[in-house]
DNA sequence: GTCAATCTACGAAGATTTTCGTTGACACTA
DNA sequence: TAGTGTCAACGAAAATCTTCGTAGATTGAC
């Protein structure tokens, strides 16, 4: 059995989500789209793709002198994971008690609201 | 303004589960209720729980020659800040795609659907 | 009073994460 | 072709996390 994939550090995801929204990119355009939110080193996220590299969460193509990486795994399938791995370690595997506590102390707007009993209609309906 | 509490790692929020279920508990306590689980050694434990004394994640009553170990914040708080803190990191602030991600690959019973339902409904009556 | 059990404190090793400087290769340009 | 800029590779430092052994104090039993 091969083993489920790892969960990325909070660095990592970073990272994942420039890759997620960006689609295949250099370590420069991923360095680039870090920066405009906080000071980072280039090397600093060549070496996080290198090690995300050995890890098996990213691959690359090496063909250009400048390498271009993208996420081995889809978001939704990465994020699926960490909802999961959150819902099992903080909430026992209570998904209202995790929503419950995700929209406490915040301003949920009506659409937000509406748009989770949909979502909720939605999974009713492709569950059976 | 005093900096917010900080995200307790892995293994401080394995002991807080404890503590938060126990109540005030001894190193001994903890010990047990987590040795269930998975082999770990007592010092282990206590380390942990000095360290997050001094991290001020746990406070102790010292009169008792076992030290006497309790959460400082209410579990709902915690449990709050782990949720929100993955809302954004992963999910840009949106509660039902978190929801739907933590729902995905999983079944949910009806029952559970059904009290998402009234948790939408409570915390919508409970806004305005 | 002595012995065994239990407790805290301390230090430290090992693993992981995060960060970046340096080096040498490569490529474009004047 | 000499110079300038960009790239990957590598090493390594610093921070954090996880684990536990050892030492010394305290307590209870005999």
């Amino acid at each position: 059995m091969t083993h489920s994939p790892q969960k990325p550090t909070a660095s990592e995801l970073e990272i994942l989500r420039v890759l997620w929204t960006r689609g295949p990119s250099t370590v420069r355009d991923v360095h680039d789209s870090l920066s405009e939110k906080k000071a980072l080193g280039y090397t600093t996220v060549l070496k996080l793709l290198q090690i995300m590299t050995t890890k098996g969460t990213v691959r690359r193509n090496e063909t250009q002198r400048a390498h271009v990486y993208e996420a081995c795994l889809p978001a939704a399938q990465t994020k699926r994971q960490l909802a999961g791995d959150m819902l099992q370690r903080v909430f026992e595997g209570s998904a209202s008690q995790l929503m419950m506590h995700a929209l406490a102390g915040r301003k949920a707007s009506q659409e937000e609201i509406e748009e989770l009993r949909q979502m909720l209609d939605e999974y009713e309906r492709n569950r059976r």
